[in-house]
DNA sequence: TTCAAAATCACCCTAAAGTATGACCGGAAA
DNA sequence: TTTCCGGTCATACTTTAGGGTGATTTTGAA
């Protein structure tokens, strides 16, 4: 049915309308409950309101058009070359990691779970969340994902 | 509840119907207060008019869709000495990702969290999660470092 | 216009990750 | 020999991630 059609496609500016006119029928109701008799002025007013917010939407929408340019931040970190996988250990002592610290940074940029990586070292898992921390803290960085997204990019892994 | 949820869907409504309500009052008790009606009444419905129309723009605004911020999603390229990223379509028409979720892979793989994917994209942080849990589900995956790594052997980000 | 997929959001719950602190051990450096 | 550091582990706690369900809205193609 075409009337549901509209509705759904309207449905804020309709409800925007009936609230307005709750507002008003309330206003009425107001001015009926304590006897204003100059009426004339909330009505004219309510016109004016309804007349100029038409207008400042007409004025927003019309005058408001950037066309979304699409910004392109091109960012040079590193020369990965077309060889093998060469480790960056200048990188890797100026972080200060230790031996075990980037295995376990290795795991974790397989997808490994921190009990996944407790496992293939043969250590607890509190083992494992003690040395991610201190890479954490030594990469500068919150979470896992960024550590291994840093790593590829200084070349601590492949 | 779901009050909450009409509350977030359609606050901009309500708070203007609420100002509009105010503001209205206001310019009862005015009247009834100062009596400026008489005299100035031609201000006075120039001061409504301004009001309106920045409520007018306001709304329109508020109401519009955002889409002015929303195409911004090429980011950080980083260039290597040899070749430039090129998608792997096939893979990706594969997985039946789509567009919204290779965006959140992407931000996924730049290690933001899932509240700053939210904030980035500006939907809410259970859009992220629903998300995230349809890509790994197609991607057969169970974590986000999982999906990453994935993503980047079949090249589907940089 | 109609319909299905995509996108959005909420709520509840569990699992995993991360933080902080303290402890023990063994080897290397002072 | 003492000190320091890397590695190990625990306990307790907070935060984030992820799973499942259900709902509405937007959108694009038929």
């Amino acid at each position: 049915m075409t009337l549901n059609y509209y509705w759904t496609r309207y449905r804020s500016v309709l409800i925007y309308g009936i609230l307005l006119a709750a507002l008003l029928l309330l206003l009425k109701w107001l001015e009926w409950r304590f006897i204003i008799v100059d009426y004339a002025f909330e009505m004219y007013a309510g016109f004016i309101a309804i007349l100029f917010t038409g207008l400042g939407i007409w004025l927003a929408l019309k005058l408001s058009k950037p066309k979304t340019a699409t910004v392109y931040i091109e960012k040079e970190i590193l020369i990965k070359d077309n060889g093998e996988f060469v480790l960056n250990e200048l990188e890797l002592n100026r972080l200060g990691l230790s031996k075990r610290e980037l295995e376990v940074l290795q795991l974790m940029a397989q997808g490994l779970s921190n009990q996944e990586i407790a496992g293939h070292l043969f250590v607890s898992l509190n083992t494992i969340k003690t040395h991610s921390s201190k890479l954490f803290e030594k990469m500068d960085v919150q979470r896992r994902t960024q550590a291994v997204d840093m790593a590829k990019k200084l070349s601590l892994i492949p």
